[in-house]
DNA sequence: ATGTGTGAAAGATTTCACAGCG
DNA sequence: CGCTGTGAAATCTTTCACACAT
C-alpha cells in the first residue's frame, strides 16, 4: 500500500505519512509502497505492544467491570491480570474470568506478577488514595478513569483520562455552525 | 491571578496562557491579572458549556451505567436525560435516577427532549447499529465508548474514544527509559 | 510597581517537490 | 513508471521581550 492510499484512509497528507514512518527507519519499497503486515509489526515493536503488558484494576464496580471486559485492551497488547476492591461483598466475586481480590493483596500481586500498569476505577473521592496504594506497590503507570484529578510522584506517570474533553471541543464547533464557517 | 500563576498550575509557558486567552478577547487587567470567576464564565461561554446539554445513552450494562453515574458529565454541563437498552430484562430497571427505556422509544424521546448528544455503550458488535439508530433519531454528536470504530454521515460527528491510546504512548517512553533520554 | 497584550524572533511541524531506487 | 525518502519552502506555534494600561 502506498503512502497516498494510507493518507487517504487517515485523512492526512501523504508526505506526513512518509516522514513519520521514515523517522523510525526505512520501511517502504520505492515504486511499491509499504508492506502492511510488516508495517504493523514494526509499529507494534516501536510502541512496545508486541508483547503483552499486565494491568491491575482497583475498583470492581460498574466502571472497573466495564474496563476489565473491554476488548480494546487485549487487542492492543494489554491483559487485565487482577482486579481489586475493598468492599468485602465484592471480594471473591467473578468479573470476566478474574476473581475480585482484597486491596490488601495489591502489593504482593503487583510484585509477583510484575504488573507495571494500574487502572483507578473507584468512586472519585477514593481516587487519590487508590493511586497512592498503586504507587506504593511499585506500579509505574496509572490510568485514572475517575473525574478526580490524581497525582503521583516521579517516576510514576499518571494519565487522567477525560472522556468529556472531546464533547466540549465538539460543542465549540456546534455552537459556531450557525456561522458560515466550515471546518474539517 | 496572573498568567504566571496560571502557567505554574498548568505547567506551561506564561506567554502561552496570555496569547491563548487574548485570542478570544481581552479578559485580563494590566498590573492585576485575570479574575478567575469571570474567566471561568467566559471560557464556559466560549465552549458552550454555560448551559446544560442533554445526552442519551444506548446500552445499560456496566459501561452505560458507569457513564450514567459519571460525575464529570454534570460538572461540565452535561445531563444524562435518558438511557436505552434492547434487553427486555433491563428495561424498567433503575440506573442512577433514570429508568431504562426500550430502544424503540429512542427517536421519540430524542425529539421530545431535544437531545443532541448520544453515547454508545453497547457490546462492540452492536455499536454501528446503535450509532445508526442515533443518527436516524436526529442526534448530532455521537460519542462511541466501544472498541469498534463507528461512522456516521455528515453532519453527525462521531468521536471514537480510545482509552488505550494514551497507554500505548506511555509504553513507548517506558521502553526507552533504559536509555539516558529524559523527556517531560 | 505589576502584569497584560502583542510585535517580532525562534522553533517546530507540515507540505512541496524531486532525485533516485526498485 | 511509481513511489519512497528527504532537502528546502511554507506554515503554524511557542517564546521572548517590552510598550503601555491600571
Amino acid at each position: 500500500m502506498s503512502s497516498a492510499q494510507l493518507s487517504e484512509l487517515a485523512s492526512v497528507n501523504a508526505a506526513q505519512i512518509r516522514r513519520d514512518l521514515a523517522y523510525f527507519g526505512s520501511f517502504g519499497k520505492r515504486g511499491v509502497g509499504y508492506d502492511i503486515p510488516n508495517l504493523v509489526d514494526r509499529i507494534q515493536h516501536i510502541l512496545g505492544s508486541d508483547h503483552s503488558h499486565r494491568i491491575a484494576i482497583i475498583g470492581a464496580g460498574n466502571l472497573g467491570s466495564a474496563i476489565a471486559s473491554y476488548d480494546g485492551l487485549r487487542a492492543r497488547g494489554f491483559v487485565v491480570a487482577a482486579i481489586f476492591d475493598n468492599n468485602p461483598r465484592r471480594i471473591g466475586e467473578r468479573v470476566g474470568d478474574l476473581i475480585v481480590r482484597s486491596v490488601s493483596e495489591l502489593e504482593r500481586v503487583v510484585s509477583e506478577q510484575s504488573i507495571r500498569f494500574g487502572v483507578v476505577a473507584v468512586p472519585h473521592e477514593a481516587a487519590q488514595e487508590a493511586a497512592d496504594r498503586m504507587t506504593a506497590s511499585g506500579i509505574q503507570v496509572i490510568l485514572n478513569y475517575t473525574s478526580a484529578i490524581v497525582s503521583a510522584p516521579e517516576p510514576v506517570t499518571v494519565h487522567n483520562t477525560d472522556p468529556v474533553r472531546e464533547l466540549l471541543h465538539t460543542l465549540y464547533y456546534l455552537s459556531r455552525s450557525a456561522d458560515s464557517v466550515a471546518t474539517a
